[in-house]
DNA sequence: CACCGATGTTAGTGAATGTTAACATCGGTG
DNA sequence: CACCGATGTTAACATTCACTAACATCGGTG
């Protein structure tokens, strides 16, 4: 059974661990059961990934590293603060929208992973964080920093619930009123 | 060892294992650490809770009950959707910024209470949801449905991600922020 | 065609975990 | 003071689980 670009079945197996950890989380899950969503059996899944944390890091990495590569180009499109933080909010949203089970992971399994990746999750976290505060400092220069940290949060909050929401909206309405939300929500005061 | 209003150390037992629940999920707690977390040793929780899940049934019963029941107290004090708004939003803020392990409990862990609690917290919810919903109407009854349905929950997530954003404002500034930002985003278009 | 690397299988193992059982303590009550 | 209900303890049990070991398959390559 050999075959298909090589990494294709890391990715595949990857993809079905996220909807498995997201739907049930990290501790509710059992290798069984992975090996099972890919049609194979348990222990098959360690010529793949050294263990069940392994596999974890392995997909918080690829998350962290993909929002925050894709959030430094999107924001450096753009001259005016104005213009990205929308182009921000545009990307947060289509990520959000198009995994769910990605955007759910990445923000409730930190605490699975065991140390060495943990560091380097949380360094490219704070990565992509900082270029929204960046913009929002540019739009927002009387407001303290600390203050535009936790609203920023609390928008993060809004964006990532949307896995969790039953969703009678269709796709491009939902994006279309999250953005709008989270848009008035960073800009009041 | 007598004593003790009844129901205290129950009280106790539940406020532990919410915290517990909250940091490590239901599954990443053990019966012997809800023990240790109230100085007994594992089965002694036997004597309160009929197993691990009637305790988290438990907890989030509770919750649901709470916050169905002051919200329509709130709601119901304020004649015009504008006063009845803003007072849901100062509950729920209120209740989010006092007691972060029971909203994160509350909004992760339903799929862990066994079926017969599960219906019934699920009504409670339905019921805490139709209050903010029947003020949104009135308040932009041009908006659908199923929009104001969205709206809200992703307000509720703005809302509930206070316990994990690292909480570098007081907890006036942070509930004035959170009362602006869910009122902004709720109001917008 | 012999060999190998990639990928899978089943059986087994040791540790952790939820739960039950049997027994202890002790304050209040008749 | 005998008894009981509330509360706790330790030991034991069955199950689940992550992980390892030993062995199988098979397509491509020299």
């Amino acid at each position: 059974m050999a075959g298909q670009a090589a990494g294709t079945r890391r990715a595949v197996i990857l993809r079905a661990a996220a909807g498995l950890f997201a739907a049930r989380g990290f501790h509710g899950v059992s290798i069984e059961d992975l090996g099972r969503a890919v049609g194979t059996s348990g222990p098959a899944l360690y010529r793949h990934f050294a263990g069940k944390e392994a596999l974890l890091a392995a997909i918080l990495v690829e998350i962290s590293e993909r929002l925050a590569e894709e959030g430094a180009a999107r924001a450096a499109e753009e001259a005016d603060p104005a213009g990205a933080l929308d182009a921000l909010l545009r990307g947060h949203i289509a990520f959000a929208l198009d995994e769910p089970a990605l955007i759910t992971v990445h923000d409730r399994e930190l605490e699975n992973v065991p140390e060495p990746e943990r560091r380097r999750i949380r360094r490219l976290q704070r990565g992509y964080v900082e270029q929204w505060v960046a913009v929002l400092a540019r739009l927002r220069p009387d407001t303290p920093e600390p203050a535009l940290r936790a609203a920023l949060h609390a928008v993060f909050g809004l964006l990532n619930s949307t896995p969790h929401s039953a969703g009678e909206l269709g796709r491009e309405e939902m994006a279309g009123l999250l953005f709008t939300m989270a848009r008035a929500a960073l800009l009041a005061r």
